[in-house]
Parts: structure tokens; C-alpha cells; sequence
DNA sequence: TTACCCCCATAAACGCCGTTCACTATCGCA
DNA sequence: TGCGATAGTGAACGGCGTTTATGGGGGTAA
């Protein structure tokens, strides 16, 4: 019930997180994850390394707000181009892929943060705070809007998947999880299949090139990538781009 | 033009050499790659750490080096796996997907290693060295089976696929890394892209399980993992399983 | 057998790192 | 005006990779 003025105090204290978080930041995109320490973050701001312990508990716990930041800024980006694509759910699903691999390759390290090798620090306290990894929010908030738009075009003019008897024997029991976070199945179980499906081949693509494990085959990803979101689209119904 | 005696010195050399590696990868496998660390494995050996730099130029080139025998590793299995499976080529593909899923989960610090976030040092050391990443022999090496697998589908009986005019516009042209290293291309174009995108995919389903980021929406893999097994084959006119 | 040299290993030190603790100054509020 | 919460400091601990100088020990040649 405390009014709705932050009290200084409190806006300078947010203004130092941030700034904290910008640090860290600069110096993930620079130098990578084991590049970001506390001693560096303080060195730049002018500070000594023990004063950030008043605003995070730990240089893990600062790693995975900047995360949880991070996630969040790749999820405007990608409903950003999700919404600037028109009103047809295959041509925003085509804008939200490319969207998500021009911001994996613009930001390598960030990408590598979020959905690379987990921090072993991070997982810790993403469990006990019910943040970014494993039963994490982020993800589930991240995958909802590619959801949204195959349930669109899903509602809009259904496409040919694998018979539901099928999934349902042995998928469907496995979905508690999913159904914890997105209610009831509204949605058929095939449907969740195909997204799964789409979501774990999109990322394949991306994190083998971010991660730059395809250049031993290939000078350029691209005609792949766009090939395979061609290819993708077309399973779903989708009209040529 | 020595003789084929390893020189006692060097047998064990070579034995402390192995010892080493043995005791980073227990490291490994306990805390993730950051645990890697040379006064520890120093620790466990009985010695001090500047000892090691008598066997190593750095800790990244240790990492390295076992990273190079664990990828070498996994191709064993893998190859194992496919020779186990009989003569037919479809049937080797599921067993050497199969291995590798199965290799992944039952080995996740070593797959973050090989396949995760690139770890910094180890690039600019590769790239000098010519080793696992970049521009490496090994993943070249560990693709070869599953390459010449297909092949041998191929030849067997080809597979529809997308129709080589669209992709030798686009796609051919960068398959300058892959030529270099395989040869002038006695196989079709069609056919390399659809290696290509079945690597992928595989790789997108394992790192997606074993980095963590299908928990929110499932709780186990298994069913998703194996009905699009099913469905790749399938598109490559393989029969049920 | 003796002398030499190379190889292995060590101890000490440097400069990083995260984190803790005792302490001080300052700012906001009553 | 004074009090208390809050931000910040400096010193310290233990751990890290790496370098340097220094000591032993075994293989090889004289």
C-alpha cells in the first residue's frame, strides 16, 4: 500500500542495476560468458567489487537476471517481427524464424547464454527461483507466441500431421509439463507435436550455426536455412514464399 | 626413421600423458567443463600444477585434446552401433541415431564440450592447430558415417527430394568446406542438402534434451524423439521400424 | 665408470578471480 | 537534530592459470 513513487532511493538503486547488468553485458559480448566477473563489472563503473554484493547475492545470480533479460529481449524481438508480417500465420511463422536467427547471429554470445551448455551456477538457482532454465518461465513465455501463430494457422485451415492414435499412445502421456503451463489441451495433441517438432528443428538449425558447427560443410547457412524454413512451411500447409 | 620402440621415456610420458586426460575428464564429468582445472587435476595426481605444462602448452590445449578424444569417442560408438545393425542402410541410420542420443544423454558434460557454447580458448587454439572446431577434421570425421550411410541408401534406392535446380542455385555454391574435404562431389547435391538437414535435426533434438530446454513443455523426450526418427526416415523412403 | 645433458618436478611468486568481514560515510526520514 | 538503514571501502582468504628459477635423476655418450 505504499505509494506508487519509487522514493529515489529506490530509483537510484534501479538505476544501478541496470547499469550493472550493462556492464555485464558489454563484457559478455566481448569476451563471452567466463568473461563476465564482478571485479571487471566494478572496475568500469568505478566501484570495488564487494559494493555489488548489495545488489546481487552472487555474480551467478546477476548472470541470470541479465539472462532472464536477455530472454525477454529476444522474445519482443521475435513478436516484434511476428506482428510487422500482417495478419497471415504463415507469413508471421516465416518473419519469427528469421527473426530468431538474425538475433542469434547478432548476439553469438548472448545466444550462447541462453541456449547453449547451461551455467552450472545458473540452473542452481534457477531452480530454487523458478527462473530461466529447466522448469523456467522464460522458455515456456519464449515458445508461446510460435505456438500461438501454428494454433492460428492450426485453427485457420488445419495441416496433414501424423494420426493422433498414434501420438497419443505414446506423446500425449508425456505432456504434463507443457499442459501445467498452457492449461487444458485446448489445442490437439498433434498440433503440440508439429510445434515441438518445428521449434526443436528451428533450433537445430541456429545453434549448429551460432555455435559454428556447420562450417567444416558449408561457407554460408543461409540457403540452408532458408531451404529448411521453406521446406518446414510447406509440411504445414503453408503457400510458397 | 627411429625405431618403432616407444623409448620407455615416452611410454610414459604417453602414460602421464592419458593419466591426465583421464583425470580432467573425471573433472569433467563432475562439475561441468568450468571444473576443469589444473591444480585440481594436479591435485589428484599427486603433483603440482606448473608440472603439467611439461605435457601441455595450457589448460585450453588439455581441454582440447580431450575434447578431441571424446568426439572420437562418440564416432566409435556411433560406428559401432551402425555395424551392429545389420546391412540394410536404413536400419543403420536408426541405430547410429539411436547411439547418438543415447551416447548424449548418458554423457552431458562431454556433449556440452563437443557440441555446446564453443569455449573461447579453445577456438583460437583450434584454429591454429586446425583441430575439433571450426574449420575441424574432427567433426568432418564424425559426420562421415552418417554421410556415407545415406549414401549408400542413396545408391540403394533414392529418396525423393527437393528438385536440384532450386537448390544448385543457392545451395551448391556454398558447399566450398564440404568439397575440400570430401572430394569433388561424387554425390548429388540433393543429397548432401539432405544430410545436411537430417544432421541437423538430429543434433536440434539431442542438444534440445540434453541442454535442459524441453522440460517445460515435456517430461520425457523419448516418444518426440523417436516419432520424428520415424518421420525422417520415412521421408527418406525408409520402411516402418 | 664417469660425465653430461635432458627431462621431470618443485617452490615461490604474480595477477586474476568470487566472496566475506569489519568498518565508515552518507542519505532519507521522523 | 538525530537515528537508522543503506551504499561503499579496504583488507583478507582461498582458488585459479601461468611464469620463473631451481633442484634432482635417469639415459646416453665418452
Amino acid at each position: 500500500m505504499t505509494m506508487a513513487s519509487p522514493s529515489r532511493r529506490e530509483r537510484l538503486r534501479a538505476a544501478t542495476v541496470t547499469e550493472l547488468k550493462d556492464h555485464a553485458r558489454r563484457l559478455l559480448t566481448t569476451g563471452g560468458v567466463p568473461a563476465i566477473s564482478l571485479r571487471a563489472i566494478a572496475r568500469d563503473m568505478g566501484m570495488t567489487a564487494p559494493a555489488i554484493y548489495r545488489y546481487f547475492p552472487s555474480l551467478d545470480a546477476l548472470v541470470l537476471h541479465l539472462a532472464e533479460d536477455i530472454y525477454e529481449e529476444l522474445r519482443v524481438a521475435v513478436e516484434d517481427a511476428r506482428h510487422a508480417a500482417g495478419a497471415d500465420p504463415v507469413e508471421q511463422l516465416i518473419a519469427m524464424t528469421h527473426a530468431f536467427r538474425a538475433w542469434s547471429l547478432a548476439h553469438p554470445a548472448e545466444f550462447g547464454l541462453i541456449f547453449g551448455n547451461p551455467v552450472p551456477g545458473i540452473d542452481a538457482y534457477a531452480a530454487a527461483a523458478s527462473a530461466c532454465r529447466p522448469g523456467g518461465e522464460a522458455a515456456a513465455r519464449f515458445g508461446a507466441p510460435f505456438l500461438e501463430t501454428l494454433a492460428h494457422l492450426w485453427a485457420q485451415r488445419p495441416f496433414p500431421t501424423t494420426p493422433p492414435p498414434h501420438l497419443a499412445e505414446a506423446f500425449a502421456p508425456t505432456l504434463g509439463p507443457f499442459r501445467l503451463r498452457h492449461g487444458e489441451p485446448e489445442l490437439p495433441v498433434e498440433v503440440i507435436y508439429e510445434f515441438l517438432a518445428a521449434w526443436t528443428r528451428l533450433y537445430g538449425m541456429v545453434a549448429m550455426e551460432v555455435f559454428g558447427h556447420l562450417h567444416w560443410a558449408v561457407s554460408d547457412v543461409t540457403p540452408l536455412f532458408e531451404i529448411e524454413v521453406r521446406r518446414v512451411v510447406k509440411s504445414l500447409g503453408g503457400a510458397p514464399a
